[in-house]
DNA sequence: CTGGGGAGGGGGCCC
DNA sequence: GGGGCCCCCTCCCCA
């Protein structure tokens, strides 16, 4: 094979039994080259596999054996890694690993994609894949998923674009590094110069480049992917490295909310809805995110369960994993509180000022201290106050009080005061999801302190718990 | 630029 | 399992 053509690290180089006056040339690239032979070996591996061919390591998925080569799940797991560089050097003996946190299907898809680089993601199988890529810190297994799951949900990205919103129930394949698809592509021509980007492949053939193209955390993610010296592409070997915070393809919606914290704050509470159109979409966003999110949280029961620490006694405590990150919690139900950062639900509305809450404390706390003047502390020289002498004074939809000195200091007139007292109006309520009165129990925070309300009453303000379809539908 | 305070969000845990 | 409380942290605003 002749060298031809030296173009700095991508070289060019004629193919076998061909001569520079034969027409047409076939040129291949380095890069080519490189790619072709990973995938023939990553299929040989593959093949020696499947036939149990030299296979020196036994992995027993409740009760179904897998068999593998060490080596391979060595390189591509930061679990296999810390299992099998515990043992002794040069062991001869076969190593055998024992799973119950996830089921033989799950992997299944895992050990393909490690032997084929092709990752066989559904709506239905992408929680558990990504849970038991975590379980196995394979890093650019849970990328993947993330990236799955951001498509397919939506929710880390406040500003939707329709354009990006998948069905769920789609399925996906990622293909990573010298895919066999891969390699029939690089094969196109001479001009293919730069290595191919990682195929994501789509049921209904969406562009990559009109999908990547418009998320650069993406685009890096499709360049880590065919670059093996690329931080994302490097093998887990820290257990942090599960969620770099650095990493831009997590991107949590709580982050989300820190970056725009201020933005919003701003916004008076009304101009969102200045265009009825946006507002649509906001509701139809909402919507699918719900919807979405109570998908996933119907995956979740048969997935996050982990035995990952021992008490004093050595017994194991059960404890459930997020399958976003590496936090763990005792309950489910903390899990699925805790899966609301993740997933960026937010049932909780202020009817006074639409401002969403993932929890019904932090809404009431926010109706309290914002809308309700609760704090007996006067704003301006925060000395304690009374019901009597710290006076609710309203600004827009925030309420708060100021002393009897304050006010006169400010002057009256500068201060739009609450008429509270012997007013008609309507006291604030707390609404259920259908629009009646809910029970004692919920009412109380806001409604049975009777006497603390009666010198906010004036406030024409409405809770409701509800969850987003039914808001939209208002 | 910096420190304090307000507001919001998340985790642990109890009822 | 849900509700609620407490605590801590982060971010933003403002003096």
């Amino acid at each position: 094979m002749d060298m031809v053509a030296d173009l700095g690290a991508s070289r060019l180089y004629r193919a076998p039994g061909e001569s520079s006056h034969q027409q047409p040339q076939r040129w291949f690239n380095a890069a080519d080259i490189t790619v072709a032979h990973q995938s023939s070996l990553l299929k040989q591996l593959n093949q020696q596999r499947r036939q149990e061919l030299f296979c020196d390591c036994s992995v027993l998925v409740e009760g179904q054996l897998f068999r593998a080569h060490r080596n391979v799940l060595f390189a591509s797991s930061g679990y296999f890694r810390m299992l099998l560089s515990q043992g002794p050097n040069g062991l001869s003996d076969s190593v055998n690993a024992t799973f119950d946190v996830f089921s033989p299907e799950t992997f299944t898809v895992i050990l393909d994609f490690i032997y084929s680089g092709q990752l066989d993601l559904s709506s239905h199988n992408v929680i558990e894949v990504m849970s038991a890529a975590s379980y196995l810190q394979m890093n650019n297994v849970i990328n993947y998923c993330k990236n799955f799951i951001k498509s397919s949900l939506d929710i880390s990205v406040k500003d939707e674009d329709s354009d990006r919103c998948l069905s769920i129930s789609e399925t996906c394949s990622f293909t990573s590094g010298p895919g066999e698809e891969n390699s029939e592509q690089q094969q196109q021509g001479p001009c293919s110069v730069s290595p191919p980007p990682a195929l994501w492949t789509r049921d209904n053939s969406r562009s990559q480049s009109g999908f990547i193209g418009k998320d650069q955390d993406q685009e890096a993610s499709a360049s880590a992917l065919t670059n093996p010296n690329s931080p994302a592409n490097e093998l887990n070997t820290e257990a942090e490295d599960l969620q770099d915070p650095h990493d831009p393809l997590y991107t949590l919606p709580g982050a989300e909310r820190r970056r725009g914290k201020g933005g919003t704050k701003r916004r008076a509470p009304n101009s969102a809805r200045s265009n009825q159109h946006e507002d649509l979409d906001i509701q139809e966003a909402r919507t699918q995110k719900a919807e979405k999110a109570e998908e996933l949280y119907a995956t979740l029961p048969q997935i996050v369960g982990v035995i990952g620490h021992f008490n004093k006694d050595s017994n194991p405590i059960m404890r459930f994993k997020c399958p976003f990150c590496t936090h763990t919690v005792k309950r489910k139900a903390d899990l699925k509180r805790h899966l609301r950062c993740h997933t960026g639900e937010r049932p909780y509305p202020c009817q006074a000022c639409n401002k969403r809450f993932t929890r019904l404390e932090h809404l009431r706390s926010h109706f309290e201290t914002i809308h309700q003047a609760r704090k007996l502390v006067c704003r301006k020289c925060k000395c304690q106050v009374t019901e009597e002498t710290g006076h609710v004074v309203c600004e827009g939809t925030r309420r708060y009080r100021m002393c009897t000195a304050c006010i006169q200091e400010v002057g009256c007139d500068n201060i739009p005061m609450d008429s509270l007292e012997g007013t008609n109006e309507e006291p604030a309520l707390l609404l259920g999801v259908d629009g009646e009165e809910e029970g004692d129990t919920k009412r109380s925070w806001m409604v049975n302190d009777e006497d603390d309300l009666a010198e906010d009453s004036g406030a024409d303000l409405i809770i409701q718990q509800v969850d987003d379809s039914d808001e939209e539908l208002q």
